[in-house]
DNA sequence: CCGCGTCTACTACCGATGTCGTAGACGAGG
DNA sequence: CCTCGTCTACGACATCGGTAGTAGACGCGG
């Protein structure tokens, strides 16, 4: 079951999420690319399974591939919002029914912002206010 | 792999995270009661299954039992913060290797606040530079 | 034209999770 | 004492996600 609203991504693993990155992160890529920046980061995956992830990745409809030349060139299809989003709200969903307040309660009490972040925050929730 | 820290819960699954919530919000229970919770939430699971989350929850660690006469009674033995904060660790990780600030953001800015959330937001975050 | 290196296609495998069914233990009622 | 309903123990099965091996296609250097 498990329906996904239209504005939302398909579920994805950690590792396809991983994958997501190196692409959202260093334009278009090939597999082999891929894999080098996945190893760059610490993940010492085989080629053939960056392959495999980025094949079901494409399954899911979230990366595109172009053929280009002798290989493969895979890009993002969904934004780093979009799957952002989605995985925050099936967070929300599964530990408060999707309200939104506690986690964000709980981010600012127990992980460390910047001050930078504090700023932004403050302005955000300024703007917020004004709104309502 | 996945080394959890010693403050961690264990991975727990959606349905898993499910029956806990039934434990924290409503005390002990037995399987039925909380299978019966589970329906109330729209969740309509066969008694066995409850059993085996129940069972697999207490290998994790996470629940604990004691026979009350003819029937365990299941109680959790993990706080409601530690499980939210080990997912939203795992979140975090995930999506910003750990960066709290961003999901932040995303959180105000496209999700609905209360009024009252917003007003407690901002006391943190006073709070917060204070501290700083 | 041939062999090497690279790329893709398939297939496989394992562990975790969600979901149950069946069988056997056990106490309450007749 | 036997039967019924309930409970627990165990095992089963499917799907998904992480990971990889193998085989076949293909172009390049000699």
């Amino acid at each position: 079951m498990s329906k996904r609203e239209p504005s939302s991504a398909p579920d994805l693993g950690e590792a396809e999420t991983a994958v997501l990155r190196v692409l959202w992160e260093h334009g278009p890529l090939t597999v082999r690319e891929v894999m080098e920046h996945l190893h760059d980061r610490g993940r010492k995956v085989a080629y053939t399974t960056v392959l495999t992830f980025l094949s079901r990745l494409e399954q899911k409809g979230v990366v595109a591939s172009d053929k280009n030349g002798l290989a493969y060139v895979y890009r993002a299809k969904v934004t780093r919002d979009r799957v952002v989003r989605t995985k925050v709200r099936d967070l929300l969903d599964q530990l408060y029914d999707g309200a939104a307040g506690p986690v964000v309660m709980h981010l600012v009490e127990h992980e460390r912002l910047t001050g930078e972040e504090i700023d932004h925050l403050r302005r955000l929730i300024d703007d917020l206010d004004k709104r309502s």
